[in-house]
Order: structure tokens, then C-alpha cells, then sequence
DNA sequence: AATCTATTTGGCTATATTGCCAAGTACTGA
DNA sequence: TCAGTACTTGGCAATATAGCCAAATAGATT
């Protein structure tokens, strides 16, 4: 039941992986607007140039973004158009989670 | 750019995190079904209990599921009915992956 | 009460991730 | 060729994760 999934399995948890982390949805986000070089997303993400070159290495890997060296500069895009829908349903969970956290403060404040 | 929606991506990106591990989805997958136990579940897994019930505790932490005790075991269902949906964008980044994967191969036969 | 079953939690080790700095590579332009 | 810009890689320390065993908790059964 599982052991025959594994592998898919695998490769599905690798590209949710790339994709949990601050700094690499905001990328995600970004370059589902307009792609981007490193330069540009280290500019809006405040860290360390070789930081930002490692999320989006992260990101090559699993298979989300591509790149493409242009002159001086390279320029990542998303591999793939779907990324952000894709977002819906992280939406709702929050969205629940927010639901119950305003329920437990009421029971609180009735509580009180 | 980024350090306003700092927080946001944050929520966002423990979902993901949730998510992002082979058991774990196998558990929502499994979930998406029906209810579970944890003894079903870690029977279909094939790990120690203890490590199963750990898989949980992180779902359950990050909003995607719900614990319900009844009598001796615990049962363990989603939390919000998207969750399966949400992994055509996933299931699109592996066949982008295994497209190139074999145009690797065919270059590798041609050029030798 | 004693025991059994189901589950969670603590503790441990092994391993992976993150983010910085420093050093290396690659292209550009004088 | 030399310097400057853009990026990647290596290395390190701090932190987080995974999975097992053992111990603790909770309900069920005798």
C-alpha cells in the first residue's frame, strides 16, 4: 500500500520540499509575474546574494524554475504555469486554522 | 517586497512543509478516502507506531488534519476536502521532469 | 485492581537544512 | 590584461528533522 508508492511518493515530498520556504515562494510568486535574475530577487529579499543562489538552486533541482544565463546575468523562470493556483488549497488550511483560532479566543473571553 | 508578506509566506510555507514527506502524504492520500486510526495507518506504513504518530502531530500542527478519540484508538481525518486536488501542479512539475529526463536520454543515444 | 491495547511523549543519534562569509568562476568593459 | 559585476560553490555553525526504542498515558476488559 505504501511500499508500492514510495517512489512517487518521494518525488512528489521532493517538490513540496523546494517549495516550503519563505523565500522560495516569494521566488515562486515573483517569477510567476515576470522572470528574474538573482540580482533582482536578492534585492527584494534582503539576503545574501549566495542565500538567494541557493533557494533557487533548490528550486532547479526539483524541477520548478529553470535558468538562463543572459551576459553578466542569469534569469530564472517558472518550469511550469500551474504553480500558483496551486496555492488554493494552502489558502483554505490557513483559512481554517484562522477560523478555529478566532473560536478559541471567544470560548477564552467567554471563559473568563 | 518581501518583508511584508513575511508572515504570510511563512503560514504558507509550514503547510508545505507539513506536506513535504513521503509518509505524510501518504497519509493524506489515505485520508482522502476515509477516517483513519493510527494503528491503520501505521500498518499500511510499515513503521514503528511512535513514528506514525509523529507524522501526525505534524499535520495536526499544521491545520491539515483532525484527531477524533474514540474509545482506545484515535482517528485521524483532513481537515479541508482540497488537499488531493492540489497535486495536479505537483504531478505537472514530474512530467515536466521525466520529459526532459528523456530527451536526456535520447541526446545521450545519438551522440554515441 | 491488573492487564491489555492504542497512542503519545521523551530521549537519543544520524542526517539535512539554513544562512552567512570567503573564495572561485564567468562575463563585461576599459 | 585588469578590474568590476553577477553568480555559484565550499565551508562552517546553528538549528531542525526523522525514526527508533523505552517509558508514560488513557481507555477497555477481566
Amino acid at each position: 500500500m505504501y511500499q508500492e508508492n514510495k517512489k512517487h511518493l518521494e518525488a512528489r515530498a521532493k517538490v513540496l520540499k523546494a517549495m516550503a520556504h519563505p523565500s522560495r515562494l516569494f521566488i515562486i510568486e515573483e517569477l510567476e509575474r515576470e522572470e528574474r535574475c538573482v540580482c533582482d530577487l536578492t534585492e527584494l529579499i534582503g539576503a545574501d546574494i549566495s542565500t538567494v543562489s541557493k533557494h533557487l538552486s533548490v528550486l532547479k533541482q526539483a524541477g520548478i524554475v529553470i535558468d538562463d544565463k543572459r551576459g553578466n546575468q542569469v534569469f530564472y523562470q517558472l518550469r511550469v504555469p500551474c504553480i500558483l493556483n496551486f496555492f488554493g488549497c494552502v489558502e483554505s488550511v490557513l483559512e481554517a486554522q484562522a477560523q478555529d483560532h478566532t473560536a478559541f479566543m471567544k470560548i477564552g473571553t467567554v471563559s473568563n
